[in-house]
DNA sequence: AGTGTAGACGGACTAGAGTCCGCTTTCAAA
DNA sequence: TTTGAAAGCGGACTCTAGTCCGTCTACACT
């Protein structure tokens, strides 16, 4: 630690000076608040700015844009789902085998975003693919992949891991259950069933 | 024919007036020479307007916005597809068992993905989920979820089939294919394979 | 304490998407 | 041919994301 972090982590920052911290702080208390108020598409920038006391100049300073304080947002939402990752109980922890950890994944991922549609949504939306770049992505995606390797050594993991994971983008998910009107659970066990049959097949 | 059609729909279109006709022909033309000529990203509305000879707020009466318009481009070039699927010789038209068509099919929209990107990029990033409401892919979910009916009758495939979609979602194919560096044909492989397992699981 | 400077600040500015509404055109019926 | 009005037109306008740059400040080093 110490050492400059990426961007989107909202933990400590390395050389960070002490107003630009201030800052980063009141910028992403104001951003939860009104998000969570509001609902994330109706907020504006500008709001946020007004909000936390600071000059929108210095939020894209910190965040990049607007997704970028999104992801910011959802990189301590998911402080927590790595923690039961690494340490928590199985299935989702270490311990259980491998299809039974994806399961359990992709379910506990599918509930976050029962839970924060609207913001997952925000953070997808950045122009040029930046959620495929960050943090959140990235991670979601090693274990994915690390599962899959588990499950099956002799396929093309690194790729399979982004196709489990698509069925789970924000936009298509409040499609289905704003829209279309499905039920969460029901979204949810289609997205677990496909990601356990890319896993659980023979050997390819 | 002759009815009423839907907003996106670029073949004949009901009573409609000559001069709506005429303009509604020359914006398409317009915007998809610029399209093919400078990339989807890098043209503006007004740009297109103007090469078309037509005010900007005709182009939104005609296709609600920016992503209407690349949805109702993306329309004609599927027409071929459609015929493919309906007309065409196995394993993507009829006469192969359900498993291969998907196969072929999902193979079909990864080369139209590696062709129009970009184009798909703008249709799909529509605020408000318009893609996953639009005629193209309501006509592939409707060719998907019949398919996996067919192999798996038991199965929830109403909802599989935007599972199985997923992972052709632009943004994604740009990033593994522009970002990771990834082949094309590597990408389809795993759409292909992530498709086949979903469909060809023993009974559910 | 004094000071040089990397880094931070903020708000005016730009650019592009999408809306609005008064004017014009088509066309069907008389 | 006239005519009424439904449909279409277009460009000024609004709203918001994102940039730019002159000014300011924390803080490391003396």
């Amino acid at each position: 630690m110490g050492t400059r972090s990426t961007p989107f982590d909202p933990g400590t920052h390395g050389g960070e000076r002490a107003d630009a911290a201030r800052n980063r702080r009141a910028i992403l208390d104001a951003a939860s608040a009104l998000f969570a108020e509001r609902g994330a598409d109706c907020v504006t920038v500008d709001q946020i700015a007004e909000a936390a006391g600071v000059g929108k100049g210095t939020i894209y300073r910190r965040f990049t844009d607007r997704s970028g304080l999104a992801m910011a947002l959802l990189d301590q939402t998911d402080r927590e789902l790595q923690h039961a990752i690494l340490r928590g109980p199985p299935p989702i922890g270490p311990g259980a085998p491998a299809g039974e950890r994806l399961a359990a994944f992709i379910g506990a991922l599918a509930d976050l975003l029962e839970r924060h549609a609207d913001l997952m949504s925000v953070a997808e939306s950045g122009s040029g693919g930046v959620w495929y770049r960050g943090n959140v992505y990235a991670s979601y995606r090693l274990h994915v992949e690390v599962l899959l390797r588990e499950a099956r050594p002799d396929a093309d993991c690194a790729t399979l891991a982004d196709m489990v994971l698509a069925p789970l983008a924000a936009d298509l998910y409040r499609h289905l259950r704003d829209d279309r009107g499905l039920e969460p659970e029901r979204i949810r066990v289609a997205a677990v069933e496909a990601a356990t049959l890319v896993a659980g097949a023979p050997t390819a």
